[in-house]
DNA sequence: TTGAAAGCGATACCAG
DNA sequence: CTGGTATCGCTTTCAA
């Protein structure tokens, strides 16, 4: 697998001697504002960078230009469906834009997320934005709080998705509302007493929603019975039901999860439990992501545009509307998994 | 949400002025090789950077080192979690690495492809890794490999995922033995007659799965039945299956969908039409992504490591090892999907 | 319009 | 070791 001795690639100096033309005039036919150059010279312009196969070095552009096209997205966990919609969103609409999307994953480590901000701002990106999933008891909160301010001090955009709990622009999300209406939409089906699948303590975005759940149940006279709190994933989805499980289920008829990656696994320890859901006991998850139609039953779930609020995150960010007016299309989805209760 | 008046970066100039010192010496204390400060200055340069929060501009490093610490990367589509997974592993490499990883999907275009590679070309990155799909019948394939190759002549490096049908470095992944391996499996199981559900014909990966799925039932006596041939995707599985019953499904034991995303779509397709996976007629897939153990039955399908397939193909583009020795991991994993059969 | 030349932020060679 | 300076590739005044 030898290769050609390399040689430097093409500069915009070869493409203007290769033209006859100056590096200016160079610059202006291909990047320059509009209608600056004579169309004999901008053909051969043209025609000259086309035939080096001229390709700008967006580096050289950024630092001579002062800005970049670039946008930064950090989410928690590339493979997590709920991060991947949204990362989906942001790519799709920044391509819109002309602009390129770098990626990070905090593996949910608050300060990774500061490491990531610090060595992602290197890159001046014009926009960041940040999906990865706050807690309360962040330490680095301060610290990432500040970082990111200085990057905004020197002209940079930062967007949250979820809450910021800082001064930063943010996507909020129904988390609250949609726990809440969830639980009116389980009880209105007939369900009493519920369970709940929480995620740790301190994730906002779980406690959010169960504080939503809890206060929908209250406010209908249903109570939430129990609470278990396993890790923000499948497996940990798939433990918290076996632990409610292990202490008995015996009185519930419902069971939420905070979101449905959690549910998808709670479904699975239920079935390895040799009960089955949706008959034995009820669930519900949040997100609606792909998969929860082609589980067995299908989930109900609290449905959240994700791919949406990734559009809209960086549209934020750059400060073209998406905050404006329409809230975020957020919906109980009913689904066999939760089936009316006589 | 008004900010701050805002003021340039902090330059290295700037921390040089405020440790006292000269460019050089703060450039060589701050990113310089090593051991070629003075203890001293080094301390004051560092201080003062900490100071004024400086964080270097990587595209003036780039451009002045001749070298970016970029990784590009292409994928199909970002929320689909074949490409989740394998994205997950090249950025997590990455991340061990130092190197910032760009994403872009084409869209299952390939003239998308294109554009997106010569946009991405403009970032200088040290490698490039196309995961995307390749078809056979792909007309802007010449172009491609020409934009790779005039990539490569300057010092990029590439790495395919799957085939590249040029000459690039590939990891090539065994979905022709896989999808052989799996007919064997199933024959053993008892199975004798089968049909496909394949994706568009010219899809190098699904081709390759449904010859090798072909040999395999061959060697063993059994046959193949029916192929039908929907999008590579969730909804083209589920269309596929309708499409199979409607034709009728006497006479099929089982159905092997060329990917786990078409199978577990197919699944539903079945329940929808009354039918129940794993006993009416068995179903088999291909990837082994995260959801296949959570669907009803869980799905017997050829694991593949994604995650470990984007770390490799990373390394390998960065020319360490990764090539060499240890073939990928490919297994299938019988699951209650396609139970044995009497 | 066009071209010459001054940056942009950082690196690295060359003297001292 | 340290500092001065040319240089990287491109944009953008400023004159012509």
């Amino acid at each position: 697998m030898e290769r050609d001795p390399v040689r430097a690639a093409v500069t915009l100096h070869d493409v203007a001697r290769e033209a006859g033309v100056s590096l200016a005039t160079a610059s202006r036919a291909l990047n320059g504002s509009t209608r600056k150059v004579n169309d004999a010279y901008r053909e051969r312009v043209l025609a000259a960078a086309a035939r080096l196969n001229y390709s700008p070095n967006l580096s050289a552009q950024a630092i001579a230009r002062g800005t970049t096209t670039t946008v930064a997205l950090l989410v928690a966990d590339i493979a997590d469906p709920y991060f991947s919609q949204i990362a989906a969103g942001v790519v799709r609409e920044a391509d819109s834009q002309g602009l390129i999307v770098t990626m990070a994953a905090t593996e949910r480590d608050a300060e990774r997320e500061l490491e990531l901000v610090r060595a992602l701002r290197g890159q001046r990106p014009r926009v960041m934005i940040l999906a990865a999933s706050r807690r309360d008891d962040d330490p680095s909160a301060e610290a990432l709080a500040a970082e990111l301010a200085a990057y905004e001090s020197t002209g940079g955009r930062v967007a949250f998705i979820s809450e910021s709990g800082a001064a930063f622009r943010e996507v909020r999300l129904e988390n609250r509302a949609g726990g809440e209406a969830l639980a009116r939409a389980l009880v209105a089906l007939g369900y009493r007493s519920f369970a709940a699948i929480g995620g740790a303590e301190g994730i906002r975005t779980a406690d959010d929603r169960l504080a939503g759940f809890r206060a929908g149940l209250e406010s209908e006279g249903a109570t939430l019975d129990r609470v278990v709190r396993p890790d923000f994933t499948r497996d940990g989805g798939y433990a918290g039901m076996q632990q409610l499980i292990a202490d008995g289920l015996e009185g519930i008829e419902a069971v939420f999860a905070v979101n449905d990656v959690m549910a998808v696994g709670a479904m699975s320890a239920l079935r390895d439990g040799g009960l089955v859901p949706g008959v034995d006991v009820a669930v519900a998850g949040f997100d609606d992501i792909p998969t929860v139609r082609d589980v067995t039953p299908a989930l109900t779930t609290v449905r959240l545009p994700l791919e949406e609020i990734g559009r809209r995150a960086l549209q934020l960010a750059l400060g073209e509307a998406g905050d404006d007016g329409t809230p975020l299309a957020t919906e109980v989805v009913v689904r066999a998994s939760t089936p009316a209760r006589g």
